[in-house]
DNA sequence: GAGTGGTCTAGACCACCGC
DNA sequence: CGGTGGTCTAGACCACTCT
């Protein structure tokens, strides 16, 4: 059975190529495994280097390649599960293996980021970014915005700001009651500081988290969790990550 | 003397493109409004078309423009709120609003799937085909595998396959007990049967939502459904959506 | 400096939609 | 039919990494 007979519609060839290079992975490739060049490999096809791009682009969306400018593109390993949310709801940890405070500043949110807050424009506010790291790799970034009037306490610390100050910020979290939180996932594009830290460029897909803690009938705070979209799978309440990953193109035969 | 200082590490033309398009966006184009053809924006910016797709390409995978062929490129609606997994872990519903039975028949399933079940290959499954539909429209597919050994009082139903057997075999999980379940989400890209049922491209990005349902102490069924990435957001456990969306570019200032 | 992937161009033709 | 987005080409140059 197989493929072949007429067809109709002709699929176009970067998919075709596609489904070529994604076989070809699976038989003849084992991970980490160099390329040949984007050249080279559009002229075995017979294709224009941007339709064999086309193919390749795919192939990293699904996580399949890793590309990396000045270096060659090579077989990705399988995507890592990442816990996002351990099952229970609960405050950021102050420590926490997987997450790095960076630092904490006093500034203005965008706009719906106060809107969601429902907090005035001019309401103080530390954000905190954090950076989460997974077998030894920048998987995520993170901006946690808090009102100040959900740390009341704060003040006495010193620290104006720096890593120690977003420690503190999330030490004085944990002395609120947790009444709920909820999250959200969705499908973004890299800002140009985040995909620094990720090690991607401006643009990269990432799947983005946006999680509201509410505490003493406010939201309390609020979490914009930027993953790389390309080596990561979000797994949610459970203690081991599923093992089937997306098998995009071979179905049921 | 003009002075080329402005930018040191000069940003690519797309991605300063899509930047201009985005704010343009928010300030001059209402939802569903008609943007120019891509050969009019492209010489409006003086740019080569490609580079001007790059731009529009970016802002469709962040869900602020959808394009159709034949048509044109329009303003997207925000995106829209889907709940996914009820706050509570349940069963997949028989009778439910939002998914709708398709079909059902017994094949063998992808490799992936065999192992994620903890079946011998050649185990009866049945396949259950499903399709969300939200405000209107078909924002996900489903492809639900049951073995056999979970629903053992099936074969007292009649219709050997089709929307009333994919019925049956949701009616029958109901009766064995839920111990727990997992989930994960990543990135994907639609195959063709997927992009069709979703009016999308073959390879249009999705989150595919992968979820392991136990009973008995086994794997009783397992659920891949897959989302549209432009015009999804996968909410988990609340009752309403968070308002606040993806805001790619812009930063607190 | 050599080699890689990333950006960009100026064309061409095709598949689809609505009139 | 004309107009739209989708695919494809054959070049060019740039930014980056490694040696």
């Amino acid at each position: 059975m197989g493929t072949t007979q007429l067809e109709a519609v002709p699929e176009p060839k970067y998919w075709h190529l596609k489904t070529v290079l994604s076989e070809a992975l699976d038989s003849e490739f084992s991970v980490g495994e160099i390329l040949p060049n984007e050249r080279d490999l559009a002229a075995r096809f017979g294709v224009a280097r941007a339709t064999l791009r086309q193919a390749l682009e795919q192939l990293e969306l699904e996580g399949r390649l890793q590309r990396r400018r000045g270096v060659g593109t090579t077989v990705a390993p399988p995507r890592v599960g990442v816990a996002v949310g351990a099952g229970q709801q609960t405050w950021p940890e102050a420590e926490d293996d997987a997450w790095q405070p960076v630092d904490c500043v006093q500034a203005a949110p965008p706009a719906a980021v106060s809107a969601a807050l429902e907090t005035a424009s001019g309401e103080p506010l530390h954000t905190v970014r954090r950076i989460r790291t997974s077998h030894g790799q920048h998987v995520a970034t993170e901006l946690l915005y808090v009102p100040a009037v959900s740390v009341p306490d704060l003040s006495a610390i010193d620290a104006p700001s720096g890593a120690a100050r977003a420690r503190a910020v999330l030490r004085e979290l944990q002395h609120l009651t947790l009444e709920g939180q909820d999250r959200a996932v969705e499908l973004g594009s890299a800002r140009a500081d985040d995909a620094r830290e990720l090690d991607r460029l401006p643009g990269a897909p990432v799947l983005v988290v946006t999680t509201r803690y509410f505490a003493a009938g406010r939201t309390a705070a609020l979490s914009v969790a930027t993953y790389r979209a390309d080596t990561c799978r979000l797994t949610f309440g459970d203690p081991a990550g599923v093992e089937i990953h997306h098998d995009s193109e071979r179905q049921a035969s």
